[in-house]
DNA sequence: ACCATGACCTGCCCGC
DNA sequence: TGCGGGCAGGTCATGG
């Protein structure tokens, strides 16, 4: 479950699940999630036994299991990606794509996959930060995060502000559901020039999307079906409360108008337009 | 260097 | 009922 609430919740429920635990052996019933481990399937399951995990971590929306001697886990949900905590004798969910078994003899952890652009990998000295995850930007929950200074690399691209907004490199975590909700709360345009945006405005977009991802997190993340679950299965609940994705033709919630869907960078994006104008010609790149 | 596009996958839903 | 097209919240490689 992609963005960054969903993922954050299913890193409590690893943190719940999984740490302090070792692992007794591991089982890929599908090689494509582990592809990105290049010494291959095998390897991958043999390197992890006997290993104990420690507390999982997240940037964004890349997760990762430290292991207790320095190494770690990494792993990406892409877009179908799940973690499961089932016993063992529970059946596997359909799609189950990697088996992790414990030496305690409780719940089995399992990942789960429809699409396959997820997947995990064995980081080498990847317990603080993989390497894998350094190109990327910090999110917005991040302690260190410098709103002040993101705002400023934003408006030095050349590009619409949703673009830059689902630029990783840029803020990390943020996807097409809580891109299109900031831009709502922000009132601007998806395709807003980032190289004319005021300063303010585009701290202010970054500031509804810190809100309204932790507003989503307390909720449990976003699903709109079984696709995106925690690790014991169940759904969040933050659907309910978006203002514009998924809602074309619904009033919009703070003028009544109702809400556009569009196509903008291959995917939807929807916003109001009485609250989010499309910008005057010099102010628009699309 | 930046920026935009297509590729990577499976499965569901809709209209014909 | 069956089939094809469109759609889905991800990133990455590859062009310009």
């Amino acid at each position: 479950m992609p963005e960054l609430p969903e993922v954050e919740t299913v890193r409590r429920g690893l943190e719940a699940a999984v740490a302090g635990r070792t692992v007794s052996g591991v089982e890929v019933l599908h090689p494509r999630p582990v592809r990105r481990h290049l010494a291959g399937p095998d390897d991958f399951a043999a390197a992890l036994s006997g290993r104990t995990f420690a507390v999982p971590a997240r940037r964004g929306k890349y997760l990762w299991l430290p292991l207790t001697d320095g190494d770690a886990v990494l792993a990406h949900l892409g877009m179908s990606g799940q973690f499961r905590v089932e016993d063992a004798d529970h059946p596997d969910a359909p799609n189950t794509r990697v088996r992790f078994r414990f030496r305690d003899g409780g719940p089995e952890l399992r990942f789960v996959d429809q699409r396959m652009f997820g997947g995990l990998s064995l980081s080498p000295g990847g317990a603080e930060l993989p390497d894998e995850v350094a190109h990327i930007g910090r999110d917005p929950f991040d302690p260190a995060f410098d709103q002040r200074a993101v705002a400023r690399a934003v408006r030095r691209r050349r590009t619409g502000l949703k673009r830059a907004l689902l630029d990783q490199t840029l803020v990390s975590g943020i996807g097409n559901i809580y891109a299109d909700e900031a831009l709502w709360r922000a009132r601007l345009h998806y395709a807003r020039a980032t190289d004319t945006l005021p300063q303010s405005a585009a701290e202010r977009v970054l500031v509804e999307a810190r809100a309204v991802m932790a507003d989503a997190l307390l909720q449990g993340g976003t699903s709109f079906d079984a696709l995106y679950v925690n690790v014991n299965g169940e759904s969040g609940y933050f659907d309910r409360t978006l203002d514009v994705y998924g809602r074309a033709d619904e009033p919009c919630p703070r003028c009544g108008r109702p809400i556009r869907r569009e196509a903008f960078m291959n995917r939807s994006s929807y916003r109001c337009p009485f609250c989010q104008r499309t910008p005057r010609a010099g102010h628009v790149r699309w």
